[in-house]
DNA sequence: ATAGGGTTAG
């Protein structure tokens, strides 16, 4: 038992503790427990004659127990300071009680917390404060709101230590209504937005998609730190404006703020979502210069942009360069040799990543048998498939039913793949059902269609993409009074067809197009050189295929309107506005159409340039006449 | 007495 010696008295009387070590601290309480445990059970009710001998504890600073707390080291510990504390009747002291709750939720024992705030008799600020803070770090959301909900409930006031923990709560739970209340709160109660709720709010309204309003608030932050810039860079790129990522990156750094390699990393996740091959060599070029380390994350997001910018190639080299790689870094080389349809590569990665040691988990097999889907590899992927779970222990999810659905849809083995889902235990989500109906529309089959259609539409589907599908399958069989049907279920469930656009980089400026677009400066050049174009199209052969068009229009006008649709437009413009001979990128945010991609076929051949288009889905490499998905897609 | 941001499929 450690010995109390005189020094150590004095310095406990006074409450100071400068003699004591950090360590020796807990010693010095555990004798004191010790000895008054002792004494209080020998006189358990003659408190005036313990007096005598002990006079010193009774007597002690709160300070002390503060200092006891903070260095406590486990939750016996700070039970049994707590002990003291309640025999010398210091939890009165509000400070002291404070401390206890904060580091019982410290240790997660939010029961004892709340117990002892429970049983406060005055509370203040703080005592809400780490009340409310330590229900929202064990994740304990509803005790949080609640305990906050009594904290207005009895008048008090919120103080700016209390609402970041609220507002990190209404984040996760991504629960807007009630983070917009607590935005509310902070001018009811006249509080002033300081940084810290300003920054929490900011996360919250990114979370909760609702870019605007967190841009709003980041405007108004006087100081704006990194990791609010960073929060923001990546809020714009998840909700579909990574230019404006971008953008905003270049601000970040003009009011001379350094970006870390977290920054770095949502930065590149931009870029990949922009697909803008440009200026992923810029912002490569930058982390090569500032001599970031391309540690595991760093690494894969870039391979990941450099994938989806278009260029597997640069990808690999990532991919190659890379010390340290983890399953997900092979799920992303995988799948990247997917989406290009370089089926055999994926397969050869996949070998490579088994030989070296790594296990593949269901993201893995996800991309590989999506890779086999897109190139054709039926028979290998439904080999995969059926022996996931042997092989690897990976248990078959939708998303692998997805998958194979798919593989077996392209293939045109309709009858396989609803067999396929018919036969699942799992349950069925409108994705499974987007495949399926997907290949009923290239295979042409509206009584496949239905079935699948009526599936979908059961589970409400929030996708207009899957009502257009099917729309266009009726329009496609004739079923006029169908697609009326379609069009109405869509405007009851308030849906709008995804308007479709193309953009292309072009002397790194985007320019963006959407159908029968003539908005663009150049407009008179484009349709002169698609007018140019569609005679020498029409030479080698070409006719429009107005299946690709939905309206139920005459022929004359659908042709009119597949003419002008987006992707030909970039192109027209690309081949306008670019040297001879390069290679043309273009990014779609929907399915390329059949029209389109034999156009750009051809157009590859008779211009004699590379065009490379990204779609919603994948990436087609057009080349003397041919695509790399080999019109399988 | 206050914290927070990052990678793969669909």
């Amino acid at each position: 038992m450690f010995k109390l010696r005189d020094r150590s008295i004095i310095a406990l009387r006074n409450g100071k503790l400068g003699c004591c070590t950090a360590h020796s601290v807990i010693p010095i309480v555990e004798s004191i427990i010790e000895t008054q445990f002792r004494q209080t059970s020998l006189n358990l009710h003659n408190r005036e004659e313990e007096s005598s001998k002990f006079h010193f504890l009774q007597r002690l600073n709160p300070k002390f127990y503060i200092s006891a707390l903070v260095n406590c080291r486990n939750l016996t510990q700070v039970r049994q300071v707590h002990a003291q504390a309640s025999v010398h009747g210091m939890l009165e002291n509000i400070v002291v009680a404070n401390k206890l709750i904060y580091f019982y939720s410290y240790y997660r024992a939010l029961d004892d917390a709340y117990g002892l705030f429970d049983g406060m008799c005055v509370r203040d600020s703080v005592s809400w404060s780490v009340m409310v803070g330590g229900f929202a770090k064990v994740g304990d959301y509803i005790n949080c709101f609640g305990t906050f909900r009594e904290l207005i409930r009895c008048g008090a006031r919120p103080d700016n230590y209390t609402l970041p923990f609220v507002i990190r709560a209404c984040r996760d739970l991504k629960n807007l209504q009630m983070g917009r209340l607590i935005h509310h709160i902070v001018y009811k109660f006249g509080l002033d937005l300081d940084h810290f709720v300003c920054a929490a709010l900011v996360d919250m309204y990114v979370k909760c998609r609702e870019i605007e309003d967190a841009r709003f608030l980041f405007d108004k932050m006087q100081e704006r730190d990194l990791v609010t810039w960073t929060v923001m860079i990546g809020g714009y790129a998840e909700c579909g404006k990574a230019n404006e990522s971008l953008v905003l990156f270049e601000k970040m750094r003009e009011e001379g703020v350094v970006p870390d390699k977290v920054a770095m990393v949502t930065v590149v996740f931009a870029c990949a979502k922009l697909g803008a091959m440009h200026k992923a060599r810029i912002i490569d070029d930058y982390i090569q210069r500032k001599k970031f380390q391309l540690d595991v994350i760093l690494g894969t997001a870039m391979i990941d942009m450099y994938a989806k910018c278009g260029c597997v190639e640069s990808a690999r080299e990532i991919f190659d360069r890379m010390e340290e790689k983890n399953v997900i870094s092979w799920s992303a080389m995988i799948a990247a040799y997917g989406y290009h349809g370089q089926g055999r590569k994926a397969l050869d990665l996949f070998r490579m990543m088994l030989s070296s040691g790594m296990l593949p988990d269901k993201i893995t097999l996800a991309s590989l048998l999506y890779a086999c889907s897109h190139a054709g590899l039926v028979e290998e992927g439904l080999r995969f498939f059926s022996s996931m779970w042997e092989d690897y222990s990976v248990r078959t999810d939708v998303k692998h039913y997805t998958c194979v659905v798919d593989l077996l849809g392209r293939a045109g083995r309709l009858d396989e793949a609803f067999k396929l889902i018919k036969s699942m235990t799992i349950e069925k989500d409108e994705g499974l059902w987007g495949a399926f109906l997907g290949a009923c529309r290239t295979h042409k089959d509206v009584v496949l269609a239905e079935k699948a259609a009526t599936s979908l539409l059961e589970l409400q589907s929030q996708n207009p993409g899957h009502y257009v599908l099917l729309s266009n399958i009726y329009a496609n069989a004739g079923r006029w009074e169908d697609v009326a049907k379609i069009r109405d279920l869509m405007s009851q469930r308030r849906l709008k067809k995804t308007p479709g656009w193309t953009w292309i980089e072009v002397d790194n400026k985007s320019h963006q197009f959407s159908v029968g677009d003539t908005t663009h400066p150049r407009s008179k050049e484009i349709y002169e050189m698609l007018k140019s174009l569609s005679n020498k199209l029409e030479l080698v052969g070409y006719v429009p295929d107005t299946n690709f068009v939905l309206h139920d229009v005459d022929e004359e006008l659908k042709i009119g309107i597949l003419y002008t649709h987006s992707e030909k437009l970039a192109i027209a413009f690309g081949l306008i506005a670019t040297p001879e001979h390069t290679s043309i990128r273009i990014i779609k945010n929907l399915r390329v159409c059949g029209d389109c991609h034999t156009f750009c076929k051809l157009v590859s051949e008779i211009a004699g340039r590379v065009i490379i288009v990204r779609d919603a889905n994948r990436f087609h490499h057009f080349k003397e006449g041919a695509c790399s998905c080999g019109d399988y897609w």
